[in-house]
DNA sequence: TACCAGGGGATTT
DNA sequence: AAATCCCATGGT
């Protein structure tokens, strides 16, 4: 079925290139989107008119959530420049800039276990990297989405991200070959966890920040950057501002002063902004 | 605390 | 062609 829906702030371009999806396509027919076992595509009709296609019912359960519907990032924004005016002159002036440049951008709520192993792998790869790797992962252990409608088929076989038990079946030298390189062993800690039970992704959503994050770093190759990127992208906590390479530069741009605690909720929600600023150097290379 | 090894594809020189 | 870089981390 097709719906049509109203959303302000919501550039499927940017989102896709913003680094916290890896397994977005787009053509000419929209963008296709994989979550879990479902699958649906969005297309842009004008500024703020989105044509979806999914599965009935998929729209609550799904593609909501997903594109975190529920919050108003013109609010967001508006909050954080208010908020920018805590930091310094140079701090206040580059936070503004990103929240300019990355209007449209929203933080995607991802599956957990996919979020996990996909920012194990991310480590110390480029972008293409990251995808061509989970892209394998999903060919070489992941299955077929079954029973597509009409309308959502036809983009060739399309594979579900392997689940825990799927990943269970590589050994580690099988998942080297999907070019893991030394990442491959957390993978495989990660998965032995999952699939045995003593790591219950489900069972830590309700746990606190800070009990969240010191349970996803008890797996091999999870510090404090992965644990942030799991805890933003895979459980909703927005509170939480990864420091990668790029954020990283940022930081240093401004003297050492880390801007992201004065966001406080929004945290994570101004670092994605900062960290597709600073890839698309968006007017922040002369701040 | 301060290095440093450890994939490999993408990007830069 | 070669060097450097990339949404970092664990081990020494």
């Amino acid at each position: 079925m097709k719906i049509t829906i109203t959303v302000n702030e919501m550039d499927l371009k940017k989102i896709q290139e913003s680094g916290q999806v890896f397994r977005w396509r787009s053509s000419e027919r929209g963008s296709l989107i994989i979550s879990g076992e479902e699958l649906f595509r969005i297309r842009k009709m004008n500024a703020s008119v989105f044509e979806i296609t999914l599965r009935e019912g998929a729209f609550e359960r799904i593609v909501s959530p997903y594109l975190d519907l529920g919050r108003d990032y013109a609010c967001v924004r508006e909050r954080c420049f208010r908020e920018a005016e805590k930091l310094s002159p140079a701090g206040r002036e580059f936070i503004a800039k990103a929240l300019r440049a990355g209007e449209g951008l929203r933080i995607l709520r991802q599956d957990p276990f996919e979020m996990l192993i996909t920012f194990l792998i991310s480590q110390r790869k480029n972008i293409p990297a990251i995808s061509r790797a989970v892209e394998t992962l999903c060919f070489s252990y992941g299955h077929p989405i079954r029973d597509l409608p009409e309308e959502l088929a036809g983009e060739g076989e399309i594979y579900a991200f392997p689940t825990a038990e799927e990943l269970s079946r590589a050994s580690e030298e099988d998942l080297r070959a999907c070019a893991l390189g030394y990442r491959a062993p957390y993978v495989k800690d990660a998965v032995d966890r999952v699939f045995s039970g003593r790591l219950d992704l489900q069972a830590l959503s309700g746990l606190p920040d800070e009990e969240l994050i010191s349970a996803l770093r008890e797996v091999l190759g999870v510090g404090a950057k992965v644990a942030d990127c799991v805890a933003l992208f895979g459980f909703g906590r927005c509170n939480r501002a990864p420091v990668d390479v790029w954020i990283g530069r940022a930081i240093e741009r401004l003297g050492g002063e880390n801007p992201f605690p004065v966001f406080g909720p929004d945290a994570g929600i101004v670092q994605q902004y900062v960290f597709y600023a600073m890839k698309h150097q968006a007017l922040l290379l002369d701040a």
